[in-house]
DNA sequence: TACAACACGTGATCC
DNA sequence: TGGATCACGTGTTGT
């Protein structure tokens, strides 16, 4: 019978038609880019996609200049940690990158360094930003891959509480009445006061 | 003899190589980003162009999140025009956005909105932002596409300039000796010194 | 006429 | 095998 040949026609439909699906959501995607991006409307497919990658460029250099480069610790406390997945050349490496943002004091510094050096990770970057009683710090650690990811983030993020908490004990101690709000205004930004080497501080 | 035939054949040889140029163009773009976007080295086409809609959209937050919305004078006197050509839906409407930034005079002000009022525009938004003795004065302006795109930009432009040029004169006038340099300091940055408001100003 | 850009269907390849 | 993605050449249209 036509059996076969119906099956084989019916295939080459369905192909044709899943290919069409493909170059829908493509387009779709190239569509939303036109109207994300201003001026790009009558462009080039390959032009458009130029414009796509100034545009990625020219903002991660607005957001990185607006940061001015230099860290500002807010006037909340926090521990931040996030993996990173360095894919250089497809690659088996990552980073993470932990933050804690807290009160400056001395004995957090020494409790902070000793934490760092406990983690079964090498700290390929650190800086200290002080910004009047307040400090930010960032740590970059780098790993190798294959080590688990997400348990390390974890006992990163675990060491950095430890150390916020530990300060929050011994202050909730000392002075057991100014505790009602963890946060505090921080009014204004003086650049001279940021600090990014740490030879000077511990 | 087959030059007809020889003629198609190159023809359709030049089309195909023409063709294969094109897409070479489109993947070299789509390459890029990939090693622009991190974590989109595997990923399907439409998944990339996904991820970099994201990440447009992501950075276009941090950078506003980063200005805190806020509009900070510079220490450096200038005026920037630049066309915007909103084309929502495919649309005929542009706007164009004008800022000043200099110092801080009330007779600056009166001449600016003259100068202002004066254009054959209207204007949609207009911001004034001051820092210590800055200001940083920012308008936009729409239009329904069709007049002359950037004979306006100059337009409006030249009135903004000559608005600056106006008190550098009679800056020079009035004390002919601190006008060495053009360029102040400003140190501090003061939230509360920052108003978006009109009334109050003028 | 020739060139440029696009959408389409098809064969190849990889899970 | 079937489903999904890709590169390719071709038909079509606009300049």
């Amino acid at each position: 019978m036509g059996n076969h040949a119906d099956k084989a026609l019916i295939a080459l439909r369905n192909h044709s038609e899943a290919e069409r699906r493909r170059r829908e959501r493509i387009n779709a995607h190239l569509s939303t880019l036109r109207t994300l991006i201003p001026g790009t409307n009558k462009m080039d497919k390959a032009a458009l996609l130029g414009e796509v990658i100034n545009q990625v460029k020219e903002l991660r250099r607005s957001v990185t200049e607006a940061t001015n480069g230099t860290l500002v610790p807010t006037d909340i406390d926090e521990v931040k940690v996030e993996e990173h997945e360095d894919h250089l050349n497809d690659g088996t490496s990552f980073s993470i990158r932990a933050s804690l943002c807290c009160d400056f004091k001395h004995e957090i510094l020494s409790d902070l360094r000793q934490a760092v050096e406990a983690l079964p990770l090498k700290a390929v970057r650190a800086e200290i930003a002080t910004l009047g009683s307040r400090m930010l710090n960032v740590f970059v650690f780098s790993g190798e891959d294959g080590e688990g990811g997400q348990i390390l983030v974890n006992s990163v993020r675990e060491a950095l509480r430890s150390v916020l908490d530990k300060f929050y004990a011994s202050e909730e101690f000392s002075s057991r009445n100014a505790m009602a709000s963890k946060r505090r205004r921080v009014s204004f930004f003086c650049p001279s006061d940021s600090s990014s080497s740490l030879g000077d501080i511990w």
